[in-house]
DNA sequence: ATTCTCACCTGCGGGC
DNA sequence: TGCCCGCAGGTGAGAA
C-alpha cells in the first residue's frame, strides 16, 4: 500500500496530535517483520516529541531514542483518543496521554523498531542505504542524473530500489514514467540528461499531487484520521491494463519486471 | 560491486 | 457454491 505519499499523509494526520504525549503503555500483537528491539516497559514514561518521515519510514522521536515504523504492503495507522476494539490484524499500539496509536497490518510486512539513535546499528541498517528525498531540495537534478548513469538496470527498477531516490513505489514509478514519456524497461544509464530532467520533474509532480490528494486508496488505505485518499482517480496507467491511454487511446500494457507489474503506454512511452 | 530472486503473510478476485 | 491459483502498495537477505 504505502508509498511516500501515503506515509506522508499518515504522518501529517497525527504528528501534531501525538506530539508531547507521554507513553503510558505499549501493546504488541503478532510478530511483525522485525522484533521491536527493546522491552515494552523501557518505552513507558517517555514522551513522543515529533513524527518525521524518511523514505517510507516514520520516525517517532522519543526522550531517549526513536521508533521506526514501516507500513510494509498493507499497513495503516490510526490515532484517536479512543480506539475501537482490536481486530485480528491489529498488531501494535502505543497508548499516550495525547491519544492512542494503532498499527493495522493484515500481511505483517510492516515493522516497529526501536533505535537508540539514528546512528545506532539498527537505524543505519534500515535507513543507511536510502537515497534522496524527492520532495526536498536534496533531490537535485545533477546527482539524480549522475546516479542514473551508474545503473544498468531498467529505469523502473532503479526508481523502486530506493537507493537513488526514496519513496517511489510501484504505483508512482509507473505514473512518473508515464508522465515523463519514458519506457519502464529502458536502462537507466541510457537516459539523456534532458530525459532525466523530465523524469526528475515528473517524480516531484506525481508525489506532491498524490500527497495533496490524500494518497492512493486501492483497497483500504486511510490516514491516521481515517480519511481515504483520492489519487487513484488520477492514475493514468497503474491498474489500467487494456484501458485506453488518456493521451492517445492506445490500450495500456501490463508487463512483469522483477516480479512486479508494470503498466505503461507503448505509444506515449516509446523509449 | 551491482543485479537478481526469494521470502515474509493474508486476503481477494477470477476461472473452473 | 466452493476450491485453487495468481496477484497485491515493500524490501532485506542471500545468491549469482
Amino acid at each position: 500500500m504505502p508509498e511516500l505519499p501515503e506515509v506522508e499523509v499518515t504522518r501529517r494526520s497525527f504528528s501534531d496530535r501525538i506530539a508531547g504525549g507521554e507513553i503510558q503503555a505499549v501493546w504488541l500483537g503478532k510478530p511483525l517483520r522485525w522484533p521491536l528491539g527493546c522491552g515494552l516497559s523501557s518505552l513507558v514514561g517517555q514522551k513522543v516529541h515529533a513524527v518525521r518521515r524518511r523514505g517510507k519510514y516514520l520516525l517517532l522521536d522519543l526522550d531517549r531514542g526513536l521508533l521506526l515504523i514501516h507500513l510494509g504492503m498493507s499497513g495503516s495507522l490510526v490515532f484517536a483518543a479512543e480506539l475501537p476494539p482490536r481486530g485480528p490484524h491489529d498488531h501494535f499500539e502505543l497508548l499516550t496521554s495525547q491519544g492512542h496509536l494503532r498499527l493495522h497490518d493484515p500481511r505483517r510486512f510492516g515493522a516497529v523498531v526501536f533505535a537508540e539513535s539514528e546512528q545506532s546499528a539498527v537505524a543505519v541498517k534500515l535507513l543507511g542505504r536510502l537515497g534522496m528525498e524527492p520532495l526536498t531540495e536534496q533531490f537535485a537534478l545533477a546527482p539524480f542524473s549522475r546516479g542514473l548513469k551508474l545503473r544498468r538496470s531498467a529505469i523502473k527498477q532503479v526508481l523502486l530500489s530506493g537507493d537513488l531516490v526514496v519513496g517511489v513505489g510501484n504505483i508512482y514509478a509507473c505514473e512518473a514514467l508515464f508522465r515523463a514519456g519514458i519506457r519502464p524497461t529502458v536502462r537507466a544509464q541510457r537516459l539523456s540528461v534532458a530525459r532525466a530532467a523530465r523524469l526528475h520533474q515528473s517524480i516531484r509532480e506525481v508525489l506532491s499531487r498524490a500527497v495533496e490528494q490524500g494518497g492512493t486508496t486501492l483497497r483500504d488505505f486511510s490516514s491516521a484520521m481515517g480519511e481515504s485518499g483520492h489519487f487513484q482517480l488520477e492514475a493514468a496507467v497503474y491498474g489500467r491494463a487494456g484501458q485506453p491511454c488518456s493521451i492517445c487511446g492506445t490500450p495500456i500494457s501490463q508487463i512483469r519486471q522483477g516480479q512486479r507489474s508494470t503498466f505503461f503506454c507503448q505509444s506515449c512511452q516509446r523509449k
